[in-house]
DNA sequence: ACAAAAGTGTTGTACGTACACCCATGA
DNA sequence: TCATGGGTGTACGTACAACACTTTTGT
């Protein structure tokens, strides 16, 4: 990438290093009620710096492997989880975030709630996204800005996908939304809203179990939301 | 970053280097009408690889430099330019993008027009950017995305700001947006938006000079767009 | 039958768009 | 005075929020 006569990078002692982190929210039914609230997968820190803090799940970039791949690898490394999507969140690299140098491209990513494999790995613990501890190096900013993104994009995409079955009521769908955006919705005018979107088909299957049948929806495949513009391609 | 044990990463005969680039763009007025054009300066690189093809100015972070301030730098080393408006656009890293592993911190600038030292240094020239040439590495793709976020962002987002002096006319705003969003707007309609946003403080003065003049002006410099989230106050 | 969630209808407000029209200046 | 861009008024359509109302189930 370089265009014009520089020197040569990094000399092997003090070469910059690339990790990959990811943020991973998915949602927990509060006991009693139809409320869900956003948690986050955080591992405890078994090396300095900051040993025995919470921290990001995350690893060092392999010479010969993509930034998303890395994200994924490192995810399952750590935790044993496989979201259901994947984005590039942004790129860290204040000089003192680490008492070495450390690039950190961080991702943020969604998991389903069937996909969450309780018997996931030691030194993992779910936390409340709105009630974190303080983490390692500068995880809490990075998951603060995840969170603004996350409810930014459920305004204007369909990631809320990623957190629900193949197929759903809107009554689900609904609650999903919620949780991120951490208030109520009209359940008449969210109903509108998303079946004029064209996002969502009906299928002709009703969940049932309480008071009248709610009708299941899936996800229209077809929609094109490029909401990552050209990058969308990639997929 | 790393939360658990894995190996030291990247021997120094095949570390992952960091570099960092930057998609600047400004306006050109196209001669004999108020139109613009969206015009961006690359390089021509000096050596291999892709040597004599044109690639977005740039070059290989520092250990003891910030990402935001790699591109500052890179930025004014390759072109003599220092843009009024930089954000990061996204962090490249495909194995393939290049002979050796780069990864590619790449941001996005705006430049006023007055901003433009003609004098600037060698191997740069403008383009337009919506007819360049293949340009190195996947250069091209990278532009197309930039020129994605710029028109999205112009939607939601004061960044016209950055391509205008601190005090201009409503037509001169317009046009900005006109150029960016490739369409002609409504000026009725372009005046009331923008005056209901409250974003605008009008001035007494006037621009005069051809018919009847036209009122001046400012961004009110109160308004917080918060169009980066939690990532702002970082400015 | 009744509670409660599913689903429909109606109304008011806000806002974007189209376009007719008036105003002020230079030539 | 006339052409031209600056600036105002108005009418229509869409979209969303609020909320009354009907439907269908489990108990």
């Amino acid at each position: 990438m370089m265009t014009r006569t520089s020197p040569e990078p990094q000399s092997p002692a003090d070469a910059t290093r690339v990790a990959v982190s990811t943020v991973i929210f998915t949602l927990r039914r509060l006991p009693g009620s139809d409320a869900h609230q956003v948690v986050l997968p955080l591992v405890r820190r078994t090396r300095d710096p900051h040993e025995g803090q919470w921290a990001l799940p995350g690893g060092w970039l392999d010479i010969a492997e993509s930034l998303d791949a890395a994200a994924s690898r490192t995810l399952a490394e750590t935790t044993g989880l496989a979201p259901s999507y994947l984005e590039q969140l942004y790129a860290f690299g204040a000089v003192e975030r680490s008492p070495t140098r450390v690039v950190s491209i961080v991702y943020w990513a969604l998991l389903r709630a069937d996909e969450i494999t309780d018997s996931t790995v030691e030194n993992v613990r779910w936390f409340d996204a709105a009630d974190l501890p303080q983490l390692a190096f500068d995880h809490n900013e990075i998951v603060d800005y995840a969170l603004w993104r996350l409810r930014n994009k459920v305004g204007y995409s369909r990631i809320a996908h990623g957190l629900l079955a193949e197929e759903f009521t809107l009554a689900e769908l609904r609650e999903v939304y919620e949780a991120i955006l951490g208030r109520q919705l009209d359940p008449a005018n969210f109903r509108r809203q998303v079946e004029n979107s064209g996002t969502l088909i009906p299928t002709d299957r009703f969940r049932t179990g309480s008071h009248r049948p709610a009708r299941l929806y899936r996800y229209n495949q077809d929609v094109e939301l490029a909401d990552r513009g050209p990058l969308d391609s990639r997929h």
